[in-house]
DNA sequence: ATTCATGCAAATTTTTTGCATGTTC
DNA sequence: GAACATGCAAAAAATTTGCATGAAT
């Protein structure tokens, strides 16, 4: 029982709704000993820590992959797009699911003003995206600096920590709160 | 039905139980212009957005500025403190000044895997302390690099937004995870 | 005085849990 | 075949809201 499709029996030849396509093609080879979102990456860390494979598990994770990097998802959205790509997955069971892939490092809790928990993709260690977001309308950019990563290596290692991830949240205003303010 | 509780000013010379007395001793002139959690702050910004200045805002923001940077707090423990302090404000209330103080930039939402929205002070724009968190264990280490406080402000000009803060999160595996981790 | 915030309790929404059943190892 | 995850529905949290009253400007 070797799995290592999609999955066993729902959806195997869909047109996949390119949420799958677009996760095979943004998954080039990036950084080789951290990259462990790839459904590969998922059997080896649930296997490490005797946790079993379900489809369930693909499909969350599967969905977080097919989401790109920048967007993040709370339990609730989850299970309303698992639903919609004819996914069915309980709602319990994308909370369960939800806590297992974020205590296993796969995925990882935001911090978004927006209410509910929201989950991202925590997969590529050492891309740098950071964001920047107006305090005032919540409108938000997101933008790269190589200077960040190098901080995060640094602080990990020098505290004997082995990085997993970094992200920068700069809080600002944005120019036209600025004159919102000011007014 | 008039209230049971004490009443219209609540705690007027009793001996602020530490918390107040803490905040007054923690805020030394840092960066003037951006100085805004103080009560004068508090003051200003609410007055500008026409918001008033009650007891219990003052009391809940003053508890966050008692507390240091590095804690945070959740709407229960925010009120259970309050309760403790002589402080009556009730959890609705809890709530709905949470709500304006973040919407307004002086709390900023958090979201650590530890269950409940979270809130910390969001004061000092240019401090720099940013948080190293193991991914696994949860443990957390705090540590601080100018060049990332430098990074934030190059993205915030750079977009032409003005920045109110930033703060790095790093995700790691600290050594004892990275250890259990082999295993 | 007028307008807005608070407290209370009820309504909602979000997250967790117990158990029988279907799956993974 | 044994152990464990899932689904369902109920339970427990967490958060929001309606309204009458109290307080800030």
């Amino acid at each position: 029982m070797d799995v290592l499709v999609p999955s066993p029996s729902q959806a195997p030849s869909q047109p996949r709704s390119a949420l799958q396509a677009q996760a095979a093609g943004l998954l080039p080879a990036q950084a080789p000993e951290l990259l462990q979102a790839s459904p590969n990456g998922l059997r080896a860390s649930l296997h490490d820590r005797g946790q079993r494979l379900t489809p369930q598990r693909q499909r969350v994770l599967g969905l977080f992959e097919g989401l790109g990097e920048g967007r993040h998802l709370s339990a609730e959205e989850v299970h309303q797009r698992l639903l919609g790509a004819q996914a069915r997955v309980s709602l319990a069971t994308v909370y369960r699911t939800l806590r297992l892939l974020s205590s296993m490092g796969l995925l990882q809790e935001l911090e978004l003003p927006e209410g509910g928990r929201r989950f991202e993709l925590a997969g590529d260690a050492h891309r740098d995206h950071h964001h920047l977001v107006c305090v005032r309308c919540g409108r938000t950019e997101e933008f790269e600096n190589p200077a960040i990563l190098a901080a995060g290596e640094a602080a990990a290692s020098g505290h004997g920590f082995r990085l997993v991830e970094c992200v920068l949240n700069v809080r600002a205003l944005c120019p036209g709160c600025v004159a919102a303010e000011r007014a």
